[in-house]
DNA sequence: CTGTTAGCGCCTTCAG
DNA sequence: CTGAAGGCGCTAACAG
């Protein structure tokens, strides 16, 4: 009862009597090809269990219809709905999504480029902050390429972002509003250009109300639960006072308010926190993070739709900004501090 | 200065006065070929800026050193930590990872399996409780698979799990142990394999105990925040008494939590939980997750060593079972409840 | 509407 | 150690 299978076009075309021509254009262009001669095809394919391979078609086609989507690090949740985003708009294009993981490593850039280069993929989504070097010299070498979220200094390519300094600025002006002068900033990879976006709008919203911006207020992490942990043990190791903190991420916004907990400090009575993301654990934490929302989905589409432009010959030059909302939830103590 | 690009085997050939062969040779089998014609080679492709096409190889070598981690819903970072040991262990071999979402849905498990059929890829790493049914007839037309985690009964495949009943009998006990009589379960998506092992656990911790098993303590949901939200929602307003939880997964876990909260419930105080996976975010939650731990980088470490054995040609037909873990932390009271 | 034909870029016998 | 030649499976002119 096993059928032999086919394994390829020639020997459907045997079967159903007609050409290997139009057994591929009864399967890409039905429309060109008689509906009986179609249907014999059909019968076929079914008969003999056939798949057409892909990798002869993309061969031919000289492109593959596959996006690789390279993250910073994967542990971070933040990039799942990114990656929904990216794959909704992939897939109604008829395009397939490969995610990476670049570990925070400039050589596993690197990495996935190449890929791209030996056609591995047709496209790089790019979500991370760095980028090697020598990369940068020869810039028309560079396989089709899109920026989400982050950006690099000194390549100029098609991106989809949002004001990350106009955001922080919002979010700070919260605490300062509230009473609070000493508010810490957890800070993302300084001296990159996401990082140093949201420090500059701290820095901005300090500076608007006369507030002093002092430096070991800003700690520098990784975005990581880990390093909101590290931060606020280095900050109550150095006796620094602060009623308040501003995160880069919800992780780091986590690892910072667990780590005051273990020091008897209680979110939102001793300290303020507001986090960044609006990733999916925000509204289930204790207390319910006050954050930034990035929109995510969106995010994806958008790059997704950018790269969608680019393949097909349409260059695009655009960088698309999107638009954050601060989620104000339970971690901000309505009162001024010291009450 | 921008050097033409080579975009072929015989260019670099004619560039460096040899035959394509010799260029495949130097490229895929250096010591085949003589130390002064490989340098001739490789200053001609440097020169000519040369990437060979994978896709041509692929075709030729019918395999294109790529599987796909089909999970269950993406949106669980349950499955970022699996991700990355398949990739490890994936990299090492020369292998690359597509990661795909399956939306809970058995139409986009076809879809993917479909994929490896095309070629799209070698093998699929599965990580659903679903399968499409119609495939389970003809399993000899299966490409490659491997299932991690979960199992698919009339499905024998190679397969790397935990014992989920021995894992949650123990949690259940611990509970138990505590002196909760009335312990609620938060399922999956039952009658599938994954939940039902878990269910059983739960079924003989308490028959071991001598506890009476209530079906209206059980709560189907499917293993996301939102659905330890309703089961907790629904147990509270049935008024079906509980003084503990035991949810098949932390996102259950944590959603749970974060609704009794609304009820001015507090954890452990008025209910003790226990999850199940140990997140990253177990330990910096509040209380801190009492879970069962899953080697989730070794389950997907060895879903890949598996999928190389089988693409290798040796064929598996093994099982392997990890060890769980019972972290306890701070979500469990210490002491009976009612008091 | 259908068939013939010529590659896409690479690897691998088979000779030398 | 190297070269010539065939073919992986498919698609897209080009004819008919």
């Amino acid at each position: 009862m096993t059928k032999e299978q086919a394994t390829n076009i020639r020997e459907v075309a045997a079967l159903a009597g007609v050409s290997t021509a139009t057994v591929s254009r009864a399967l890409q262009r039905p429309d060109q090809v008689r509906p009986e001669t179609r249907q014999k095809v059909m019968e076929a394919i079914k008969q003999a269990n056939f798949v057409p391979n892909s990798q002869a078609r993309n061969l031919r086609l000289q492109s593959n219809h596959t996006v690789i989507l390279l993250v910073r690090d994967i542990s971070n949740p933040f990039y799942l709905e990114i990656y929904k985003g990216v794959e909704e708009t992939a897939s109604e294009a008829g395009y397939k999504v490969l995610m990476g993981d670049a570990r925070n490593s400039e050589e596993r850039v690197a990495n996935h480029i190449e890929m791209v280069r030996q056609k591995h993929a047709d496209g790089l989504i790019l979500m991370t902050g760095h980028f090697p070097a020598d990369l940068l010299e020869n810039q028309e070498l560079l396989p089709p390429l899109v920026i989400a979220s982050e950006s690099i200094p000194g390549l100029h390519l098609p991106t989809v972002k949002v004001d990350n300094r106009v955001a922080s600025l919002e979010a700070v002006k919260h605490l300062l509003d509230r009473g609070h002068g000493n508010i810490a900033h957890l800070a993302g990879p300084l001296p990159e250009a996401l990082a140093s976006e949201r420090l500059d709008g701290y820095r901005q919203a300090l500076a608007d109300a006369g507030v002093e911006y002092r430096d070991e207020l800003v700690i520098r992490g990784d975005y990581s639960i880990e390093s909101g942990r590290d931060a606020v043990q280095r900050l109550l190791q150095q006796n620094i006072a602060f009623s308040a903190i501003f995160a880069a991420s919800d992780q780091m916004a986590i690892g910072a308010i667990s780590e005051l907990r273990k020091h008897d400090l209680s979110v939102p009575r001793d300290v303020s926190v507001i986090g960044f993301d609006d990733m999916i654990f925000a509204n289930a934490y204790d207390p319910p993070l006050t954050t930034v929302r990035q929109p995510r989905r969106e995010m994806g589409q958008r790059a997704m739709s950018l790269m969608i432009e680019i393949l097909s010959g349409r260059s695009t030059a655009e960088t698309i900004e999107l638009n954050t909302d601060l989620v104000v939830r339970g971690s901000v103590a309505p009162f001024p501090p010291g009450r």
